[in-house]
RNA sequence: GCACCCGUAGCUCAGCUGGAUAGAGCGCUGCCCUCCGAAGGCAGAGGCCAGAGGUUCGAAUCCUCUCGGGUGCGCCA
């Protein structure tokens, strides 16, 4: 699966992150300025940041240390840079520190400790970019969650690929992570799968089957029709529903799972936990947890307000029991149990969500469609209250998917046999083009997939573009490889690279350098759309130098009787490819080989 | 009516949890290439970050309001 190749633990600290690296350069400078007197004891050191500069005439990175330690100091931001600057300039990876603009201090730092960047992909190419940040802390990824009554089609395709990758960058991250599918097998729509399914099992059994409205008309039941007729025969034609729905459900249901298992497999998505929502009912453990919220006097028996706007036509004032979700910020309380008695579904979601929190997860993550978005306030409620506040939750929303086909919208309609499954998405589209394509949008922008534009060869097809680089990488490993050059990462880690002189080459370093706060930055914000727009920057880099190679043959990667520089060169193009199939792991994408 | 999401170049979208002169692709304009280091390259024009206030050294980013688009709105999941 997609983790497999980045799963592993942070078994020792990484210390590949430059720019952690110089700010842990700055925060030491400060402490010093502190136990001089230069500085008061005890300021906040953690706004302080050691980042790129926009614009490179700037230097290599920039500190905005003066400025944010200016007011707590009471001091004068230049007055504080000049002496932090001067304090600097100790470390030996550092050539210059300036001050600059309102209190900037900008940094040069020495050639080798970029070449360093180089050295660490190649000594660890699969510890590279990885972080610690997670430590180890428990976080449950729940996605997809589709109701098993039928195949995923494309709007679960967009979740289901979104919640894998964030899951992997979590794991990169160093979090301890669970991907969890919560089966929504409890409620009414699995009855109406039931019957949907006993009409495919007279059909099977030579009868006229009748798909009612409301009932689920898809071909994709035919067989499950077929096999309740190797179950049980005719024995069950003609027999009032009580004799056959409860099995029915259960055996259709299992079938709808085990579709909706294979479909995830096409996108090489494996879940550790199945958690039913049937389960909880009889269980004890929704009636459990809405007594915990009721000793916590969040649950009472009351009347709902009618909506405000479009008053629904059969309303009428009924007391139910209701949750008070108001208290943690939702606009109303929210019913528990409906007036006949039964859990509505928010009670048993209620229970799982205090099981997850039961079985030590340190974090949720809820992956809902956008449509969803009326539930998220209450779902918070519940875990904070359930939680005594230890475990946030953070609710991913994934927007809609626009389907196109050669620029032509289509509109879905099961009716009109219009229906795109994941299957027809991943057959048409091919797996890795699927999932990158679905990650090049934030999730809850909406995604356009024209099934010609994404697999059109172009610079304007990120998928392309970043196997593409990806491919030139093997091709010229290859070329090397025939030369007899030794291209294990140990041999190229001890290349001279003090032979990657040029200022394009060291622009490329830098966009390596990068690579690791960029996924702590698209792990924090539970963002990994990040990771793919910075392999289409990447890929960029390198296909800029690359283009540059075609005028100027001092920069081609291979240089013909220079060895030295070409393994210099060689270890650079190692390193570029080291992180771009990191980060394609993460998103779940086999880096590509060559262009077809 | 209320809540949530969104509003950035002509178009589609990024923008590193508050940093310096706001970026990319497409499209447009102008040069270059016709090379298997191939499926183009370089450069340029293009912006009141929807609008108005506020917070502070500093705002596309945080707060308030307005406008505009999407989604949802008792006993469906």
């Amino acid at each position: 699966m997609a983790g497999g190749a980045i799963a592993g633990g942070n078994k020792r600290k990484m210390k590949m992150n430059l720019f952690a690296e110089i700010r842990g350069v700055v925060l030491d400078a400060l402490n010093a300025m502190a136990g001089a007197g230069e500085l008061p004891a005890g300021l906040d050191l953690k706004n302080v940041t050691v980042e790129p500069p926009r614009d490179p005439a700037h230097g290599d990175m920039a500190t905005n240390a003066a400025m944010v330690l200016a007011k707590p100091a009471g001091a004068k931001p230049r007055d504080i840079a000049e002496t932090l600057a001067l304090r600097l300039t100790a470390d030996p990876r550092i050539t210059a520190a300036d001050v600059a603009g309102p209190g900037f201090i900008n940094l040069r730092l020495d050639p080798a400790a970029w070449h360093g960047v180089v050295k660490d992909a190649l000594r660890a190419p699969d510890g590279f970019g990885r972080s610690g940040m997670g430590q180890g802390v428990r976080v449950n990824v729940e996605f997809v969650s589709a109701n098993p009554t039928g195949p995923m089609h494309v709007g679960h395709t967009r979740g289901a690929v979104f919640g894998d990758a964030l899951a992997s960058l979590l794991d990169f991250a160093g979090y301890d992570v669970t991907r969890e599918y919560y089966i929504n097998d409890g409620g009414a729509q699995v009855d109406v799968l039931a019957r949907s399914a006993y009409e495919r099992y007279r059909e099977a059994n030579g009868q006229t089957p009748v798909i009612a409205d409301g009932l689920y008309p898809g071909d994709y039941l035919k067989p499950v029709g077929e096999a309740l007729k190797e179950k049980y025969g005719d024995s069950l034609l003609d027999r009032p529903e009580e004799d056959w729905l409860p099995e029915f459900r259960e055996f259709a249901t299992e079938a709808m799972l085990q579709m909706i298992r294979e479909d995830l497999a096409l996108l090489n998505i494996t879940m550790d936990v199945y958690s039913s929502e049937k389960a909880l009912y009889g269980s004890g453990r929704i009636e459990a947890a809405i007594e915990r919220l009721r000793a916590a006097g969040l649950i009472y028996e009351g009347v709902l307000e009618p909506p405000k706007g479009k008053l629904p036509d059969d309303w009428e004032a009924r007391e139910q029991t209701l949750f008070r979700s108001t208290d943690h910020g939702d606009d109303q309380d929210r019913a528990v149990m409906k007036s006949d008695g039964s859990w509505t579904y928010f009670a048993p979601d209620i229970a799982y969500h205090w099981d997850k929190i039961d079985r030590g997860f340190d974090q949720l993550i809820d992956v809902f469609g956008a449509d969803h978005g009326g539930y998220v306030k209450r779902m918070n409620a519940a875990v904070k209250a359930l939680s005594n506040g230890r475990v946030p939750l953070d609710v991913k929303l994934i927007q809609l998917v626009k389907l196109f086909r050669n620029g032509e919208p289509f509109k879905m309609s099961k009716r009109a046999g219009t229906f795109i499954t994941l299957r027809d998405v991943v057959e048409q589209a091919g797996r890795d083009v699927t999932r990158f394509h679905m990650l090049t949008r934030k999730n809850d922008a909406p995604l356009d997939f024209d099934f010609a534009k994404v697999l059109e060869q172009s610079k304007d097809n990120p998928v392309w573009y970043v196997q593409y680089a990806s491919a030139r990488v093997h091709s010229v490993m290859k070329r090397a490889a025939e030369m007899g050059i030794d291209l294990s990462d140990a041999a190229l880690a001890q290349a001279d690279l003090a032979r990657l002189d040029h200022p394009a080459e060291m622009e490329l370093i830098r966009k390596l350098a990068e690579y690791p706060r960029l996924i702590e930055a698209a792990a924090a914000a539970h963002e990994p759309h990040r990771v793919a727009f910075y392999l289409y920057d990447l890929a960029g880099s390198l296909h800029s130098l690359w283009n540059r190679g075609n005028d100027d043959h001092a920069l081609r990667f291979i240089q013909d009787g220079d060895a030295e520089a070409t393994a210099a060169k060689i270890a650079l193009l190692r390193a570029v490819g080291v992180v771009i199939s990191s980060g394609l792991a993460i998103l779940g994408v086999t880096p590509a080989k060559e262009m077809r």
